[in-house]
DNA sequence: CCTCTATCTGGACAGTGACAAGATAGAGGT
DNA sequence: ACCTCTATCTTGTCACTGTCCAGATAGAGG
């Protein structure tokens, strides 16, 4: 149980190495990434790790399953405070969306990299697929109709899925200049004259 | 010159080198390519590559700068024959670039994963630079103004690449099931209504 | 107190990127 | 025709990686 022990067995391994994995992937990024690396960050032997994750892969995986809760969250959290203005409460998922992408970059990649995790099982699909359904939701508040009984509807998802992703993942690599070298509150203004494009 | 050749030098290796190492990563994706096994595929020793292009980075920055250009023409080539009509132009270059990322989804990744090529040198940026002054053209054609001039224009050319790169991603990231189940049609029947939120 | 099992260690192997020293051959000058 | 001279390519080595294996350890349950 306790966190810092020195004796044979670790206590909560699991969570730790979770952690270490984190900070690995935001100090070196994913070429960076190694299982021994995080072993040695956590002060345990190289192949402990296997015996909670199987392999690198399942790391990597709970990593990302753990990142798209947050990812949620993030989501989620932006919408307090702004009031019950179905745009409005639209336009802050996508401030958090954006937020979480500036934040933690080395996860919102692994997230929505594809191939950076090979093999995803039904937790991590389950947690994208909540975040999925949290824009589906702010959609359907605006609309008043579900974008699952209507395509109009589920172009404004995909739209606004897209416009969000397609703006941070672009920021992310570096592709925005202009808009990189704005202040905060520039690139806060700009973003939200790009994202009500879709939602008016 | 002769591309086969059964003697010491290959005599073109650099560009044997570089049809390698795309054909290693769209087969095996980012994970599974390694100068070994590119050189391994051109029958070259494990080091031949390092005299051509330093270092790994250095293929895949090569790969990367070779991946722009083939984008830009993606997009170029998609508006001939649509007229002249700066709506339509501007969605066909969307197209362009949407057809792109399926059909080289990791030369697609190589080129917007920021951390995967590690130091872009100035060709490469100037490759990226040009396909994004691609957009800026067609959304000056539509709105008559400079974007670089215009904030608003630029927020249609922002809104824009957003939308289709986050389209485009969202798909090759497996996030959008319900649209990766559409036939061909309907897909781009969708994409189109996506895409059009952004241009009226 | 005594098993029994989950947890962790240590060693091994093949594969990798990088580096250094040497072999080869073709190009350019004489 | 010959002879350097240099770009090109090979071979060998190193540290590092992921994965597998047999073993050590300690805590839990009887």
């Amino acid at each position: 149980m306790a966190p810092k022990r020195e004796s044979y067995h670790h206590g909560d391994l699991r969570t730790a190495l979770l952690a270490a994995g984190e900070e690995v992937l935001a100090e070196s990024g994913m070429e960076g990434f190694s299982l021994r690396q995080v072993a040695r960050k956590v002060g345990v032997s190289h192949s402990a790790p296997a015996h909670h994750f199987g392999d690198a892969n399942g790391l990597l995986r709970a990593l990302a399953t753990e990142g798209f809760r947050r990812f949620l969250r993030a989501m989620q959290e932006a919408q307090v405070g702004v009031g019950d203005d179905p745009r409005e409460m639209l336009y802050a998922s996508g401030q958090g969306y954006l937020a979480f992408a500036q934040a933690s970059p080395a996860l919102f990649r692994l997230i929505f990299g594809s191939d950076r995790v090979k093999e995803p099982d039904a937790e991590m699909e389950r947690a994208g697929e909540a975040a999925f359904l949290h824009l589906v939701g702010d959609v359907e508040r605006l609309r008043g109709v579900s974008p699952f009984e209507n395509e109009a509807a589920m172009a404004d998802v995909m739209a606004a899925w897209s416009i969000v992703h397609g703006f941070a993942d672009l920021l992310l690599a570096g592709r925005m200049k202009a808009v990189q070298e704005k202040s905060d509150a520039e690139r806060d203004a700009f973003f939200r004259q790009v994202f009500m494009r879709v939602v008016r």
